[in-house]
DNA sequence: TGTACAAGTTAGAGCGCTCTATTGATTGTA
DNA sequence: TACAATCAATAGAGCGCTCTAACTTGTACA
């Protein structure tokens, strides 16, 4: 920078300005500076530029599994809509473990970014907690009601719910789900299950399978299904991946569907809408969730809200 | 870093040799130490460090597509190597275009990431030199000789001209190919498709549509075909994605596969295993791939290895 | 008792930038 | 012509850490 000012006749100061596109600049020193710049390679130091001002201007966005597309549907919207408000997104992946996602918010906790995206977070509401008094974070696709960071999360046990009146109105009664484990959302999905199943006077038909959010997780769950008991008429799927699994395996195993076996997944991922799959699920509205993640934090770092937004669409 | 040197009794330097787990630090001050910024919820400032060390231990990691589950494969594999040498990932989407590419690969430069691992780039060769001047470079997924950064990449002529052999020894004829565009190895593809027909006899069945690495250009790909003369009896898709866009048009317009149509892709994505697609597939080896890239990285950073390394799987 | 050496610790400069306060030049107004 | 107001530019301290070189201790040995 000190030599890049020289070059161009002013101070280390005036290049500083320039580099951060201030109005308090006259043309002919901003020309000489970026001329100087580009002259001698110069490009500024991130690091020491952050570390001067305290700011990143960057999101950390943790996703708990990229292997999952819903997952992956969600970056470009979060991208766009924080390029508009100037700041870029940096991502990281929980693996999809806690771990995993312990590490990846560590290393934006250490590398300082504004603030914190988590999209199916699978940590504590404690662990949560301590996270949200170190940094602005915003959740994605989990609700919660805690007051020290926002949340924007579809309504899981509805859905669930839909997905069991769905298959009931088509006849069903021996509706079994698979679950998603210690997944995001897994848990009210299980419970709207077996709710709705329970207020359709199906309690003796519940029956839920234990799974995570992977298609593996699928196929096991159909080789449990089929193993013992009773074929259910229709599975419910925790989530799309796991129906991919699901469907997998059912045709392995010689049966159609949906003519022997119903299935029902939960996402709406663009895999779904494939012909070949032709999945029925609930859609989750990737596109807003993660605009209006990216909006709740942004709010918090321009305009320093700080009690929390809870959005439930 | 004062605050916890004081509350530990020990200089500021000793938190520092602590926080980077030094070896020459007595047991008893570690503890201290570490009590010390625990209570006071200290976590070092990776920016500071990074000004004041110049490494960043971190390699920025550009995945072309994250739609294209190819890329969400990769990152496993790079995560863990990397780990083991005690870097850690970050990643960015190109979202599938130069311009994306390049914001994507300059937030790396100004965070001076201690390298870059670009995989799939459609930069171009000019471009891609001048990155790797300016920091240590690593190309997976895309072949050059260029000796200032590496490459790790398959043969994708080979794996086109494995398609067609496959094809013709199947008894097809009219084999149609829809690329990928400016998709990373994408030319090659096509060149081998077009070479291995000819060597085949079959120069006047030579047909090309143009496309993209996506499942639309699949859809799009499919309609052209079927639009203007003879339907061809085999379809050699540039990647899996738009083989599943491909697939998918295939059964909306009626036709089946592969009864109708033979359909082959290219990446061997755990997509393709999925009973509903069976899709044949020319295997690229995702893990091998970014293990290597991994590795021939991190000799440049930690062997200062300045030779270019260029590996053809 | 003195010296040598290793292990543990520390002071202080420096990494490359930003930001506040201040100066100097220019314009507008009484 | 004098003064205030405005704009552009700058000096210099400071962000939170690392790193070199120097300084203490403690132990071993002559």
């Amino acid at each position: 920078m000190e030599d890049v000012a020289s070059r161009a006749g002013v101070s280390r100061a005036l290049v500083s300005l320039v580099m951060r596109n201030s109005p308090k600049v006259s043309e002919r020193s901003r020309v000489a500076v970026l001329e100087a710049a580009e002259e001698l390679g110069y490009r500024r130091n991130l690091m020491a530029h952050h570390l001067a001002s305290r700011r990143t201007m960057t999101i950390g966005l943790v996703l708990n599994d990229l292997h999952n597309p819903f997952f992956a549907e969600m970056t470009d919207g979060i991208h766009e809509a924080a390029l508009d408000a100037g700041y870029r997104i940096v991502i990281n992946t929980g693996l999809r473990n806690r771990a995993g996602e312990k590490a990846a918010v560590d290393t934006f906790l250490e590398f300082r970014t504004d603030g914190i995206v988590l999209v199916g977070s699978e940590l504590s509401a404690d662990e949560l907690e301590a996270l949200a008094s170190e940094t602005n974070l915003v959740v994605a696709a989990r609700a919660s009601t805690a007051d020290s960071y926002d949340t924007v999360s579809i309504d899981d046990r509805l859905g669930a719910r839909m997905v069991v009146d769905h298959l009931v109105n088509l006849g069903h009664r021996r509706i079994a789900h698979i679950d998603g484990g210690p997944g995001a959302g897994a848990r009210k999905r299980r419970e709207g299950y077996k709710t709705a199943m329970e207020q359709s006077g199906l309690s003796e038909h519940v029956r839920i399978v234990a799974g995570e959010y992977s298609e593996h997780a699928g196929t096991a769950g159909v080789d449990q299904l089929l193993s013992d008991g009773e074929i259910p008429t229709a599975i419910f799927a925790a989530n799309d991946l796991m129906a991919t699994g699901v469907l997998d395996r059912l045709q392995y195993r010689g049966l159609r569907v949906p003519d022997d076996v119903s299935l029902v997944g939960f996402d709406n991922t663009a895999m779904a809408a494939l012909h070949q799959m032709s999945l029925t699920t609930v859609d989750q509205p990737c596109e807003l969730l993660v605009r209006l993640a990216a909006r709740y934090l942004i709010e918090r770092l321009d305009e320093e809200r700080t009690d929390a937004v809870h959005e439930l669409l």
